[in-house]
DNA sequence: TAAGTCAGTTAGATTAATCTAATTATATGA
DNA sequence: TCATATAATTAGATTAATCTAACTGACTTA
């Protein structure tokens, strides 16, 4: 079903793909200066494109991605992002670096192994052993100046705070029998675990593809006036939903 | 100074230099075998290999890398390892997507990337914060099952009697004032700090090359009869070091 | 030692991704 | 509207990595 694409075709997809977000007409220039390549090779590499029917594109016009495309490049788009928060928020990678590798690795690593190293960013996020705190005796630790009792002590003072907290918001989660709220619901900086995401066809397929998924944790960044788009933050990337889309999505706020 | 080879070089390199170490010679069959190509394939490649001075090869005769080639051979296949026991222990990817995906994520790292990827595959596994007991919440939350106030609650058991081992172990320190160890002196299973790392030369470089540098935990696996060679664990990757090479490491017991 | 087998090489083709040089189309502005 | 500048395409070459088919060398064995 899904072909492989060399990560050449990949990342053409990729530039096409931000350069119709920045811009609103994609020209074989912007996609040749963007890749860095000369014109002639943007033309052939155009060919190959339709040849596979992921871009629409006649001659001398600019260029669009089909809905084929747009899904390939989404995913490589998304990939890449979550790669370089990774390099960047947990590693300490410096930005030049973390966005080169990232574009890199974004085509070296199976969907399974790329699930999986999604899940655990999200694991040291979301555990209390884990978090920033803990990252930031990692970085402690590159620089040589990590001490495990510091660690631990720290730990030791926070760790009764949080089991009081975690306890409360159980019992009150028992008596309350909390509701699905809609993702629309929720309010800017606001997390919530996705519980159910209705809609058939095309559309409920685009949002499983970009990761909106049950389980996963999205937070809200921000609504437009109209409440159109909803930007959130999903996995760690950053994703732009249509109200129509994010009227399908369910949450329940932890 | 580091011309950059192709991951299709790196990886003939590889291959030759597992082949070498499970075989005595090298032939272009057992490489086409193991590379999975035909053996044409395999004698112009050999040609490239042999213009870049990475190979020794005459024609009917066996290959053999050249130090050169060893250097980058041995570089790729710690990196394969590394990131090969990444995916296995921390991951809990199966064994073949792993091999698979480390095989092609080797050459997509850079080596300031790689080395904080190390250094953080090196911290969860020695925080007493994250360890194996915490990769079991890992796999826990993967399956859906995780419990925060679980996993603190488990830790704040622990968390006492690990601090009380902590200081003990410090205030004996300050009073005998711990020298340091020859490599050799540990005892099979016994993990310590590199100290020094001795020496001058294309001996001492490899050392480093290979991980061997102050500051890295090592863990001693085995030492054959008569002292030589020392099998050891570094990085998370295993290393066979000869008599001589091990005399020059000195290190630290935690 | 000559025949047969298998390993290895040579020759030549293919595909993907790039380039330069030359040509053609579109857009601008006098 | 026409000349000119800029964008895009076409033609043709190159390089890396692979293949098949044909040939050659080396090793074994009768
Ligand atoms: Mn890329
Ligand atoms: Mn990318
Ligand atoms: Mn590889
Ligand atoms: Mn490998």
């Amino acid at each position: 079903m899904t072909e492989l694409l060399s990560s050449t075709v990949e990342d053409y997809l990729e530039a096409i793909f931000n350069l119709e977000k920045d811009k609103k007409a994609v020209r074989v220039k912007d996609i040749a200066q963007k890749m860095m390549v000369k014109l002639p090779t943007v033309t052939s590499m155009l060919n190959t494109l339709l040849q596979k029917g992921l871009i629409e594109h006649e001659k001398y016009e600019y260029v669009e991605l089909t809905e084929k495309g747009l899904k390939v490049a989404r995913e490589v788009d998304r990939r890449h992002g979550i790669l370089r928060n990774f390099l960047t928020n947990i590693l300490k990678i410096d930005a030049r670096q973390a966005e080169e590798d990232a574009c890199k690795m974004e085509h070296a690593i199976s969907s399974v192994t790329f699930e999986k190293l999604v899940q655990f960013i999200e694991f040291i996020e979301m555990c209390p052993r884990g978090g920033s705190e803990w990252l930031g005796y990692f970085e402690q630790y590159c620089g040589g100046g990590y001490r495990k009792e510091e660690c631990l002590k720290h730990m030791s003072g926070f760790i009764e705070e949080c089991i009081r907290k975690l306890e409360k918001a159980k019992s009150s989660k028992e008596v309350k029998v909390m509701p699905d709220k809609q993702l629309k619901d929720l309010s800017p900086g606001e997390k919530a675990r996705i519980t159910r995401v209705t809609g058939r066809g095309s559309a409920h397929r685009r949002l499983l593809d970009m990761g909106v998924v049950p389980g996963s944790t999205i937070e809200m960044e921000r609504i437009a006036p109209l409440g159109d788009p909803i930007e959130v933050m999903i996995k760690g990337y950053h994703l732009s939903l249509r109200k129509e889309e994010a009227s399908h999505v369910f949450v329940e706020v932890s």
